[in-house]
DNA sequence: GCATTAACCACAG
DNA sequence: CTGTGGTTAATGC
């Protein structure tokens, strides 16, 4: 197994850039370096939990079985920690982790997080910045599910993508149309048809997976009046 | 009533 | 896996 030596990371997250010398030794002990591909689980709704992790590079969808059928609680993008909710809060996952592209993530033994949090307090007010932006766009993400149509929720999640996720007009959708629709809320066929409809309407350009954004203030009227 | 929205079903590339 | 058409249920004038 490979030896890590955090302290050589040059992908350390805001709160371990506040770890001193003795403390990054002890993440680097307790801690292990994954590669996945896509389509790879970083770990599973139900079991046992013990790991916090961070994503140094790529993406990651996460995925919650519902009372009905699967949904797509939100994409997430390196660098940042996945799993710090479903860890720390139960001792099973409440939710999945697949990756969306080939994607590196750091392993942290669950005692040793705890053990850090409790060492260095501006580790822990770096993570739980990181919670409560995370709190509060899970907050807006409820409400634009619960009072917009669906050409909002979209318009919504395009943006998003265009604007957070890749930061470029031009994108390959991460997810294909049933899961896209798993994460907009709706069903397969509906994203099909709107995402015609909003090709016709010459407001973004689709092929197969290949997407760009050709009238982005239309997009984002649609997202705020949908 | 009538229009709109969106889900479900079926079927074809 | 996707796109489309038909049908249907709910909601709002």
């Amino acid at each position: 197994m490979k030896k890590l030596n955090c302290s050589m990371c040059i992908l350390k997250s805001e709160a371990t850039k506040s770890l001193n010398t003795g403390e990054l030794k002890i993440l680097s002990q307790n801690c292990v370096e994954v590669d996945f591909k896509k389509d790879e689980v970083l770990f599973k709704q139900n079991v046992l939990s013990s790991n916090v992790i961070y994503l140094q590079s790529g993406m990651v969808k996460l995925i919650i079985e519902g009372p009905q059928r699967k949904q797509i609680l939100k994409l997430k993008k390196a660098p940042c920690y996945i799993g710090l909710p479903t860890t720390m809060g139960d001792k099973i996952n409440h939710y999945s982790a697949v990756a969306i592209q080939a994607t590196r993530a750091c392993f942290i033994d669950i005692t040793t997080f705890k053990k850090l949090l409790r060492l260095n307090p501006d580790f822990s007010y770096e993570i739980i910045v990181e919670l409560c932006k995370s709190e509060l766009e899970q907050f807006h993400r409820c409400i634009n599910l619960l009072q917009k149509q669906v050409f909002g929720r979209l318009a919504n999640n395009l943006i998003y993508f265009t604007e957070e996720l890749y930061e470029m007009d031009e994108y390959d959708l991460p997810l294909n149309r049933n899961e896209f629709a798993d994460l907009v809320c709706t069903s397969r066929e509906s994203i099909s048809r709107m995402l015609s409809e909003l090709d016709e309407e010459k407001i973004i350009k689709i092929e197969g997976k290949r997407i760009k954004i050709l009238n982005k203030e239309m997009l984002k009227k649609i997202r705020d009046n949908g």
